[in-house]
DNA sequence: GTTAAACATGAATACTGATTCATGTTTCGG
DNA sequence: CCGAAACATGAATCAGTATTCATGTTTAAC
């Protein structure tokens, strides 16, 4: 109920009980945006489901925009530290990026709301979008040039080659995670892992897979 | 001035004054959908556009998602036929891919508009949206395992690797083709052309780039 | 326990914009 | 040229909802 309490937020609540009804709200909000979208969403229906006073929204956020800028902010950080701890301590590269591919899609399948919030601040917030993309770019360049510093895989073009595995990323998510989730999601990453694994290094590798 | 006369639309305009006026409002919602965004266009701002007047619009289409849908149905289709036309005579599928990603970066780079109302309709008309990447995969998918059957690619993960390659392309086509247009596309082309290329044949191959 | 600040309330306000419709005008086959 | 169908018009209708605000209640510091 309270994991927004590390967030800068518009109108911090000076009371416990000010913190609570914050923190309804904004499960009320991810509810309302993640199953009716950011137009058909009303911040009546949010009221209604954090079961307070419509007035109460107004003493917490500035609008309907704040909020839900406060919850891309919060699902950016959320869905980077996800990734980031299923990959934590892979072998190589090649092993991080299917790691990071079934957390990804199983990530999706498991909070479809979040997928659909992130993706409608595109056209809702699109510079929080831009920024939370450009961010997963930095530290994915970041890692691909450590992995081929450290002979992992092939050298150039990291800025690149980190967007295309990000788009891939995202649709596979997209197509196996929230469209079709009946394939398990390491077969998947199994799946494309040969593709990436070649790709980045070059050569077979009979290490891993 | 006439470019959606192939298209099925609600309400067929039955003279050339009937073609002209539809045609005319439906260039306007392209510039009104492309600038302002579904929810922020308005009929009026597209019948404004189009020079007639608001009740006009309803002579022609049932509202306003189904102007949107008539949008989305033409360039799903139009874009489809500027890759292919792209890659028709490539050699072999990895060059294919190459010639793919720079028409599909140019073309976002020239019709901004185009990608923001494909992009909306994951939110606007999800069915559509679902339909015009599935066409896409299906044939994508298609061409990777003709490309196999034919010793221009390994084997295998087809679906899989559809998926992937578009995902690639659409993050691609946003990052180098919407929001930062400087490099040419044929360079960032090239640059992926190399994991492609490994990823695909699992081998360095010396007789194309 | 007092009290000032923080919090909660929901009716009222204010505005936007999609869609309808009754009425005129143009087209085109005969 | 005539008439019926097609097309054009824009004021009026209709619905929805974001935001404000005056008022009442709770909290917590002292």
């Amino acid at each position: 109920m309270n994991q927004y309490s590390c967030l800068t937020l518009p109108k911090a609540p000076r009371t416990a009980r000010g913190r609570k009804t914050q923190a309804k709200l904004l499960d009320a909000a991810e509810v309302e945006f993640g199953e009716r979208g950011f137009h058909d969403a009303s911040i009546a229906g949010i009221t209604a489901r954090a079961d307070v006073a419509l007035g109460t929204f107004y003493v917490y956020f500035e609008g309907k925009e704040a909020i839900f800028r406060a919850l891309v902010a919060h699902f950016s950080r959320l869905t980077r530290s996800v990734i980031a701890e299923r990959i934590v301590g892979a072998p190589d590269r090649v092993t991080a990026e299917r790691l990071g591919l079934e957390a990804f899609i199983e990530h999706a399948r498991a909070h479809p709301h979040i997928y659909r919030i992130i993706g409608e601040a595109q056209f809702v917030a699109p510079d929080a979008y831009q920024a939370y993309y450009q961010t997963f770019a930095d530290a994915y360049e970041t890692g691909l040039k450590a992995a081929s510093a450290r002979g992992d895989i092939r050298e150039g073009h990291a800025e690149e080659l980190a967007w295309a595995l990000i788009g891939m990323n995202v649709f596979l998510g997209q197509r196996y995670g929230l469209w079709n989730p009946d394939k398990p999601a390491a077969d998947v990453a199994a799946a494309i892992s040969e593709f990436v694994a070649y790709g980045l290094k070059g050569q077979r590798d009979r290490s891993q897979a």
